[in-house]
RNA sequence: UGGGGUAUCGCCAAGCGGUAAGGCACUAGUUUUUGGUACUGGCAUUCGGGGGUUCGAAUCCCUCUACCCCAUCCA
């Protein structure tokens, strides 16, 4: 892999800070990922992100990465699309663990494991039919029924899977299922099928098998099988990690075990990624294959010329987590460009030529030395450039009567040829049409580049190419393959997506010396040679990305956003209403303890809370604080663990609460104190005790941490007195820090203003 | 509609009670024989909305809203 060009990001992702976590716990000795895909279409950038965080974990945790195929569906699979995406990992940069694994490798072991189930009575075959199984599933608001299937003997449901397994059946007769909850809110659990019957042929098994096992029992048994620790994957199968775990721990199997983590796919905009539109785009021959340049295959971005390096920047980039997300595709345009930049040599190509003959030139040409790189590419290497009499520039380079601003050749305005001699124009010639044929020039003969003492200054460096020496190429402009942002159908299909120039005009040395494969067509972007159709005889260049064009949008017109983001109004809607009981506490609360509605209403609408807080009313008459921390700290707690496996009790926080009223502690402590004891159910009083946390109130004391604090931070209270006032808290913090959070805050921070002044 | 998720700048994304990181995009300028690159500066008084707790809230509590996923014998 390319060292020095990938600068990793600094900042951790939350699967890294899983995995250290759980190395750090000890969960795992080793940390195992596996990137496992279904062979059943042509890996995308989208498989990249996860090959990347797979892969990228494994070696960032000194671990393994497994490449899987998930082969389960035997009507969709092919060895072809293994092939596509072991080179994908492979060009990429990747190396797996071992060889290849195969989910197929695994289905006899997946079949002992299907016994083992309906052994232990948690399995079962169903032997209804598809519209009647989806019937009895229920639908999100109902719960659904079990078949009469469902009540076969153990002996039954061994009998007939074995059955299935031999081939007696026909497919769809009958399936296996997990029994688990034919009610659950979980529509993913409502006993889901572990194996169906298919008579069709495996690419792999051949006809060995004629039953397959379903992804959810196979994804989660060929994990553990493997070792696997992080089984990461992506947010829709959110759902499903509920069965992943039912297998793994209904099987009740030796320990560790993977558990699985969801993170969200990639989105690009002004493309798509799902395999069915990208199959519809290749059939319907809208591209040129699952390699055209303009798909987002990896394929095809390779073959565009993007480098692996580049691609894997991106994922970095882009970083990893659970909000669904659109990245702009212009993010992956500047990681290709940064990556080429430092590496590619310039050079020239007309794409668009208009004729220029230098009337003051001698007949004979000359070489010019030209640097393949410019002075902040810090490559080495030149080629001799032909120059001559006839010459072609871009056509876009030369305006009769050019806008402000425009830096380029104009009947007035004189332009250096790069590398060459700076030219002003003499005279124009024009078709009977009126459409420029060719400018007749002249060229200074002292301004030749690295040695012009002719004084003439000039706005810009144009490129060109030697009349009689420049090679004719075929050069594929490829731009976005949508026009929509966020493409719904064929119907949002860039018709420029390609435009193929056949007689573009480049430099001998380019196709001569090939001294790349990759190159920046001065100032107008990166190429690539193609790899399938580039032959001597007719070269063929891809774009792979322009350059910045800082004129080129100046020029167009300003697309305008509407920048008065009007904030949208938010309806609020209705709240549940209070039953009367609630009704009767709220008033109590709000009229007889004065508590504020918010915390009323909480404590009244939460039939345990409210119980706890009347407990420990009962021992400290203290309403206020003891609602407040019940309501915001307590709660929590009640929450999260059933109420009896609470470590406190409402004595203890009474207890807590009466040390906040007496001002032993602070209430930043007392939310310390609490934590404690969640976790440990130790006594307030004891943990105070113990750790020292009495509240210091001593002005002398304080002022002088004070004093402290405002000696090591004297910047910060430049700024501060600049009037930057935020820095009060910072200031706060600091002192609090210094005292190990007990000074009394609000004595800090009235002494801090006092001092700050 | 039940369940599971997610909301921090135009687009990504850190942040885990104490000064709202960073990148892309945008923008102004410097350098430049690429209108490129590089460099410098500007880009969130505010974190989906509203309340509450706290000396102090993007972070804790309550509540509302929006979006995504789940009712394939696909993965």
């Amino acid at each position: 892999m390319n060292k020095g060009l990938i600068i990793m990001k600094k900042s951790k992702n939350f699967l890294q800070t899983i995995v250290e976590k759980d190395l750090q716990s000890g969960k795992y000795k080793e940390i195992i990922t596996r990137f496992p895909p279904e062979p059943n279409g042509f890996p995308h950038i989208g498989h990249a992100k996860s090959i990347f965080i797979n892969f990228g974990i494994a070696r960032d945790y000194n671990g393994h990465c497994n490449l899987r195929m998930d082969d389960t569906n035997p009507t969709k699979e092919d060895t072809k699309y293994v092939e596509a995406l072991k080179d994908a990992v492979l060009w990429l940069g990747y190396r797996w663990e071992g060889n290849i694994h195969f989910t197929s490798d695994y289905f006899t072991q997946i079949h002992e494991y299907a016994i083992k189930l309906i052994t232990m009575g948690k399995a079962y075959v169903d032997s209804v039919d598809e519209e009647k199984m989806r019937e009895l599933r229920g639908t999100v608001t109902e719960a659904g029924k079990r078949s009469k299937y469902a009540k076969r003997t153990v002996a039954e449901n061994l009998d007939m899977f074995e059955r299935m397994r031999k081939g007696e059946f026909k497919d769809g007769e009958h399936v296996l299922r997990a029994k688990i909850d034919m009610s659950s809110a979980n529509m993913k659990m409502r006993d889901p099928l572990m194996y169906r019957i298919r008579h069709a042929e495996h690419f792999r098994t051949g006809n060995k098998w004629c039953i397959y096992p379903m992804y959810d029992f196979a994804h989660s048994l060929s994990d553990y099988i493997e070792g696997v620790s992080h089984s990461i994957c992506t947010l829709e199968f959110e759902n499903n990690r509920d069965i992943y775990n039912w297998v793994l721990d209904t099987l009740d199997l030796t320990p560790p075990r993977p558990y699985q983590h969801e993170f969200a796919r990639l989105g690009i905009n002004y493309t798509v990624m799902s395999k069915r539109k990208l199959l519809e785009l290749v059939k319907g021959k809208y591209v040129n294959g699952w390699d055209d340049p303009r798909l987002p295959t990896i394929a095809g971005l390779r073959r565009k010329g993007y480098t692996p390096e580049s691609i894997v920047t991106f994922c970095d980039k882009v970083g990893i987590a659970k909000a669904n997300s659109m990245v702009d595709i212009a993010q992956l345009e500047f990681t290709i460009r940064a990556d080429l930049n430092t590496k590619v040599p310039r050079v020239m190509c007309v794409l668009n030529p208009l004729k220029i003959t230098l009337v003051n030139y001698r007949e004979k040409g000359e070489k010019l030395d030209a640097s393949y790189y410019p002075d902040d590419v810090p490559k080495k290497g030149s080629r001799a450039l032909p120059f001559s009499r006839e010459i072609y520039i871009e056509r876009d380079d030369f305006e009769e009567n050019p806008p402000k601003g425009y830096f380029r050749l104009t009947p007035e305005q004189p332009v250096r040829l790069k590398h060459g001699y700076i030219i002003a124009c003499k005279e124009i010639i024009k078709d009977i049409n009126g459409c420029i044929t060719e400018i007749k020039a002249e060229y200074y003969p002292t301004s030749q580049s690295g040695s012009d003492s002719s004084g003439i200054k000039v706005k810009s460096a144009i490129h060109w190419v030697s009349a009689d020496t420049a090679k004719r190429v075929e050069v594929r402009l490829y731009d976005r393959l949508y026009s929509s942002e966020i493409p719904e159908s064929i119907e949002d299909l860039n018709p420029n997506s390609l435009k193929v120039i056949t007689d573009a005009l480049i430099e001998p040395a380019v196709v001569n010396e090939k001294p790349d494969e990759r190159f920046q067509f001065e100032r107008q972007g990166y190429f690539y040679a193609d790899p399938i159709d580039y032959t001597d005889e007719k070269p063929v260049y891809n774009k792979i990305v322009g350059l910045k064009d800082s004129w080129g949008k100046k020029t167009k017109v300003t697309l305008q956003k509407s920048q008065t983001k009007e904030k949208k109004e938010q309806i609020d809607g209705e709240v549940v209403a209070m039953t009367p009981e609630q009704e009767k506490l709220f008033d109590r609360y709000k009229k007889e303890l004065k508590l504020n509605s918010e915390i009323a209403n909480t404590l009244a609408r939460d039939a345990d809370l409210s119980a706890f807080f009347e407990m420990a009313l009962k021992v400290l008459y203290s309403p206020i604080n003891l609602a407040n921390i019940i309501t915001n700290e307590v709660a929590r707690e009640i929450k999260q663990s059933s109420k009896d496996s609470l470590k406190f009790t409402p004595n203890q926080i009474a207890e807590l609460i009466e040390m906040v009223d007496k001002a032993t502690i602070s209430n930043k402590i007392a939310k310390q104190v609490f934590e404690e004891m969640v976790t440990s159910g130790a006594n307030p009083k004891e943990i105070v005790e113990k750790r020292g946390l009495l509240q210091i109130s001593d002005p002398d004391h304080i002022g002088r941490v004070i004093d402290e604090v405002i000696e090591k931070n004297y910047e910060n209270l430049e700024k501060f007195r600049a009037g930057n006032k935020k820095l009060l808290g910072f200031f706060v913090g600091q002192v609090l820090k210094a005292t190990g959070g007990k000074a009394n805050p609000k004595l800090v921070n009235q002494l801090l203003v006092q001092k700050l002044g």
